[in-house]
DNA sequence: GTCAACATGGAATGTTCGTTCTAAATGTGG
DNA sequence: CCACATTTAGAACGAACATTCCATGTTGAC
């Protein structure tokens, strides 16, 4: 009975655990730092291993972890693992499972809906790979260019012509001022003539790359005027004259693309945009 | 050495398994079918319990747990147990956790970047929504009536006009006879005048409602087109006028929305179409 | 420099685990 | 109804487990 022992209430689950953990991580012993963050690095190993493995693995002794967890208002290391293996639990099954418990349940899936979640399906992966492909930085600079221009020259045709019409709605709505080029035949090129340094292009091309997008995000280049572009391949014509380009690989269901992730992306931007400016407004009133 | 033993190779993950449980459950004795639902229908316990947990819940013997483990080439139960704790460590973690882990490591998110993931996060969200209110029959059912139609209308103004216009966009590349209506004012009008009852329209209006789609959807349906419809809202003034409407609530990001989910479902609405088309074509060619 | 308080490593311990074994039960073909 | 093969229940066993305990190491105050 030396352990003055202070009898708090185990954390009931992950997210309060995890927070614990962060608040005494400054406090605690050497070892307990390292299960510490050796626990919210590989949760898994947490909740399937054992302790002599996991106590390997992480390089202290079981008997560190057994301390680990009475830190923390255990009784022992399993009451901790416990909390590691609800987390795995509750978490909710991937989509993709949950589409196959779908037909294994119920009558088999007709055509239509098995197309239907083919593309809900890919619309997640999209989103996955958009998330992991973006570099904040980039997403920075473009942001930076685009919300300092005068106006935003919205460039696309084709395939990608969805995403600069609703950004360009976006835009009206949030009083920045753009112009969309690609509406009619004719006067796009009367309407990029304007543009000059000042200002800023927005483009987006998917292949097959529509020749016209490219040449005139490329005139726009040559005449000074900053170009960032969305497009769903580094060999992308538009790369190569643009000061950021993002690409954007749609997932595709039997060879069709829905424009899903290139919707969020263009978005984010939009609004991302929108919001700089408001806060540059502020800071330099005027 | 009594056992002449198949010495068959063990699955070597969670759905080959599973396939091999469906394919000998009717070759097995009683009490290992029993063994083979309780493993089915509660994976999770399988993944976490211990043999003897697990036996008390499936209400047989932790012997006949390792028999059942041996008949599909385990060596014991532990085998068998580790597939479903593989299956639960490749599930990926969930959109949200990993953006937590994101902010949590590296330096704190800027602005830009958590509008991104913002955007990309209630993309997620509103596929998910998606897929859990779009109901398969009335799927099927809208697929019919727009297959069957000589054009195919399609009605949108602002916000949903990009999913319209990537809509009409793939019609054409997939052959079917389709007209946007909400490209120019006051030719739209004329265009309408030519839809009959063997023709059919699609409309697609969100908050705040554009009356006058939800006017030409309403007249349409007066003079028998047919009308499908997509909207975010049981209210919307668009579902009293359709034969089959969709709600489809996309989740917004700090009051922004993104079509991500819309453009799902436009895509797999299009695609259906064509290809109900393309084999009603074969089945009776004409 | 000394001592107390605390942290750590590693062996010891009692428990629980998965597995094996055997006898009883159940089903099957003659 | 019997002989036989298969399936099952439950006890027995050895290995692996989480935990405890204590000697040793480390730190910081005085």
């Amino acid at each position: 009975m030396a352990v003055n022992a202070e009898k708090i209430a185990p954390p009931q689950d992950f997210e309060a655990l995890r927070a614990a953990i962060l608040e005494r991580r400054r406090e605690l012993p050497k070892r307990l730092v390292q299960v510490a963050a050796y626990a919210l690095d590989n949760p898994d190993e947490i909740a399937f291993g054992t302790a002599a493995s996991i106590a390997e693995s992480a390089e202290v002794q079981p008997s560190t972890l057994v301390r680990f967890a009475q830190q923390f208002g255990f009784d022992g290391f399993s009451g901790l693992q416990q909390i590691f293996r609800a987390r795995l639990k509750e978490r909710t099954s991937s989509y993709e499972e949950r589409l196959r418990t779908l037909e294994q349940n119920g009558a088999p899936l007709s055509e239509s809906a098995s197309i239907f979640n083919g593309f809900v399906a890919a619309a997640h992966r999209s989103l996955d790979a958009l998330a992991g492909s973006v570099n904040a930085a980039a997403f920075e600079q473009a942001v930076e260019i685009l919300a300092k221009a005068e106006t935003i020259y919205l460039i696309a045709k084709r395939r990608s012509y969805p995403i600069s019409s609703y950004m360009a709605y976006a835009f009206g709505k949030l009083k920045v001022k753009s112009a969309l080029v690609g509406t009619s035949a004719g006067i796009d090129d009367d309407l990029l003539s304007f543009a000059g340094p000042r200002d800023a292009a927005f483009a987006v091309s998917f292949s097959p790359y529509a020749s016209e997008s490219a040449g005139q995000a490329r005139a726009l280049a040559l005449r000074g005027v900053p170009v960032v572009s969305l497009t769903d391949s580094v060999f992308s014509p538009l790369a190569e004259c643009s000061r950021v380009w993002f690409e954007v690989a749609e997932a595709d269901h039997a060879g069709f693309r829905s424009l899903s992730a290139s919707m969020a992306f263009a978005m984010a931007l939009t609004v991302s945009i929108a919001e700089k400016r408001r806060r540059d407004a502020q800071e330099r009133p005027g």
